[in-house]
DNA sequence: CTGCGTGCAAATGGTTTGCATCCAC
DNA sequence: GTGGATGCAAACCATTTGCACGCAG
């Protein structure tokens, strides 16, 4: 349902061993993880791997297209082994990010509308409450 | 073509000079200024306004829908003092965040779809590299 | 007058970076 | 063998916070 690209063939870049296991472990979930969950899923596999690496190969995979970068603006990052555009849900209070089960179109920008930017795509993104933050907020009074 | 709500009535909050200044001033730009850029900006009117006051009123004025958090995941926190919903593009090189001038319709969620969420809004950003950025990179080779 | 808002400055914490070492190619 | 990648730890810096004082309602 997610990534499709095989990891052992069509890459251009070095495949360390921290890389590869970043990659299987963000596939292997649908969580949206931060750059600490990331770290802490991987160092199940890797005991040894520093949280610097993890926080440069989310950036360098981000950069070649292989993960997502996710989340609301001013929270962490979070990070998405899918990498194939796809409209997300977050939680204004816990900030948590979920996947959305539907499509959404978004017409492409016209030249004029694109105010000469090289469009490279369009990140949609509802914004709400979810409903264990709706429930505790509700308890609360 | 912005901004309505007239900023002298219909508050229920304590409006202090500074918080008025602070939504003047972003009224007053289609910049969608950082935070220590606003700071700079509300300087020019009260100059011993603090920083922390700034960050506090926007967060403060944003919870209250009276202006927009927007801005690229884990970048810095730009403001905008138009509230009303709008698409943005923003530039991945640099992280300037500009209005699109154009209408873009999102469905609604439907019930199975929002999760369990209660749904706030979306928010539809593009994403792409800017004029400034696209001619700088390619000077580079 | 009362308590919310402010100025100030220190603390926080997610993220980045310099450097010696390591290992994928 | 060699340059890119890593582990470690220190540095960075946008943002938050504690506190005593000030002012809007």
């Amino acid at each position: 349902m997610q990534h499709e690209q095989p990891l052992e063939e069509r890459h251009d870049f070095r495949l360390s061993t921290q890389r590869r296991v970043i990659i299987e472990q963000l596939r292997m979930t649908t969580s949206h993880p931060t750059a600490d969950e990331v770290y802490d899923m991987v160092r199940r596999v890797l005991p040894r791997i520093s949280l610097g690496t993890v926080y440069r190969n989310l950036e360098f995979l981000s950069a070649r297209g292989l993960v997502l970068k996710v989340g609301a603006v001013g929270a962490q990052k979070r990070w998405d082994g899918n990498p194939v555009p796809h409209p997300h849900i977050h939680c204004r209070v816990c900030a948590k990010v979920e996947d959305l089960d539907c499509e959404i179109e978004v017409p492409p920008l016209t030249e004029s509308e694109a105010l000469g930017y090289e469009v490279l795509r369009c990140d949609v993104d509802y914004v709400g409450v979810c409903p264990d933050c709706r429930r505790a907020g509700s308890e609360k009074h």
